[in-house]
DNA sequence: TATTGTTATACTCTATAACTATA
DNA sequence: TATAGTTATAGAGTATAACAATA
């Protein structure tokens, strides 16, 4: 039996599969962490902007899409709006609805995120070598995979 | 070229290893977060069990731990107080400083959080047979390892 | 009637700055 | 003087409840 989930737990336990997880996802958060506060951006603005990067959804698609409420989901987007990253417009074919998109400037900072992001997680995954790294993408695509689960 | 990084940039791209791990990131903390909602804890407050699960830290461990501000550590410990998770005593050797730790109550509660999580990842990780189990535990952990970065 | 989005309200998380007490 | 912790304050993120407009 493992000893440790949670991240902090100490070090030398007999950790499981489920405990690696855990603690690299603990990191990884913590770099996207430090990344959007160098930005002044929450992890879920950064959210936000990386569902946008190619999308151009609904209030409520977006607060779906994050398990957001959406009351949650106007203060968000009204204060990216403010600060130009995101616009809204009311949507074509239902009156009630709202679409939400990158300005230029939004797109132009997402693109930024994202090799600050690649910069800043390469020194990890480069203590695997090529062959390692592969099959780590391939375990954790199929661990993640949709749908049938076994 | 991988297209995504955060994590909702939709799905048939040629992720690299970096994407990968970013959306497992996200998923494993969308069940943490999850977990810690339906036990009325934020992620902070699960860390913070965490952390004290095996360990009487001073204030300024914890915050240092967890990379937040003393005065941050104030507010996150005394709520936890309040609700007979944690207590906190005057260290024994340094007349400023504070300790914390576990109540029987937050421990009780620290070993069911830590088989809700098991629970709630084992269907992911199950998707992996034994042996591929092994060999991402054993990536990841390569990859997590401190130290020499090589 | 049901759905989309906003507003009002309240609480947690977080940081900065100023303070007290001890070292 | 420096360090440990708290308090005061302010802003962001979050949910719930009530509401307006549209379907």
């Amino acid at each position: 039996m493992p000893k440790t989930t949670l991240p902090e737990s100490s070090g030398a336990h007999d950790e499981d599969v489920i405990d690696a997880l855990v603690q690299a996802a603990f990191v990884t958060m913590a770099v996207l962490n430090r990344i959007g506060a160098e930005n002044d951006l929450s992890l879920t603005q950064l959210r936000v902007l990386g569902i946008l990067r190619d999308r151009r959804p609904r209030m409520a698609a977006l607060a779906d899409h994050l398990g957001l409420e959406k009351s949650t989901m106007t203060g968000l987007i009204a204060r990216a709006e403010q600060r130009g990253l995101v616009a809204r417009a009311p949507s074509a074919e239902d009156g009630r609805a709202v679409d939400v998109f990158l300005t230029r400037t939004g797109a132009r900072l997402v693109e930024r995120l994202y090799r600050q992001v690649q910069d800043a997680l390469a020194p990890l995954t480069d203590r695997l070598n090529a062959a390692e790294q592969q099959r780590l993408r391939t375990l954790l695509r199929r661990m993640l995979a949709p749908g049938d689960e076994h």
